[in-house]
DNA sequence: TATAATAAAAGTAATGATTATTGTTATGAA
DNA sequence: TTCATAACAATAATCATTACTTTTATTATA
């Protein structure tokens, strides 16, 4: 039975406001104004849990940490190669690349990670 | 300047021998047969040599070790949840991708990672 | 409300994948 | 053949993450 903690709604919480799609070392950093002995463990745990239940999703963006993301919409995400930003993209139902990919392909296609990478509007503005 | 090295030819003709994208441990347990006593940091670094190179491909499969592919072909693949074997997919030219994802967006598009998941043939046959 | 069972915490150690360092060997230009 | 240095083997260090152990917090029940 899973029981209520402050520190796991504290960081759904923190979740939901940013959009900067932070790691988990970011997120341990910025909880533990909230809660000064917080561990990098719980940290980890809740993040696992979390996602587990749906309530945030984790991004695995190619190389260094995995982010985290509030935001459970679907939605893709686009990589900045020069500043390593991670931002939201507004496309939408790519789904059909699913049923793209399944032709000629005799297993069972269930789903699709895909993220863009490129150079970011304020990396292109300087 | 860069030397020729046996190791990291050995590396690259047994990555163009295989089709089951291994990691680095595979592929330094295989090559340990011919070189008794490499290492698993010659076999890092020549994997990081030969992608920036462009000889070999690097595949981010989300979660565990980088796999690396013999086949610079682009191409997409494909990750059994069942039992953790990649495959290459038939597909080709979902490069639309990327002018899809660009609408609404002010940075630049260069490129996109993707990869699907689901039940490998075999695992659907059990 | 008090008690007890246990989920979750803090703190810390361990792991797995990868990168860096150091001294030695192999490659290739002069 | 000599010499400069890229690449090597061996090993230590790092980074991200997970596991372990003891204590604390939550919640069902008396």
């Amino acid at each position: 039975m899973q029981k209520y903690s402050r520190q796991r709604e504290a960081i759904k919480n923190f979740l939901a406001a940013r959009h900067d799609h932070p790691a988990a070392e970011t997120i341990y950093l910025n909880i533990r104004e909230e809660f000064p002995n917080i561990s990098l463990g719980t940290v980890y745990r809740n993040l696992a849990l979390l996602s587990e239940m749906g309530e945030i999703r984790k991004i695995s963006i190619g190389s260094g940490p995995e982010r985290y993301d509030g935001n459970i919409q679907p939605h893709y995400h686009f990589i900045c190669k020069c500043c390593g930003s991670v931002l939201d993209l507004g496309i939408r139902g790519m789904d059909h690349i699913d049923i793209l990919a399944g032709q000629n392909f005799d297993g069972e296609i269930e789903g699709h990670n895909a993220y863009f990478y490129g150079t970011c509007p304020a990396c292109v503005a300087r």
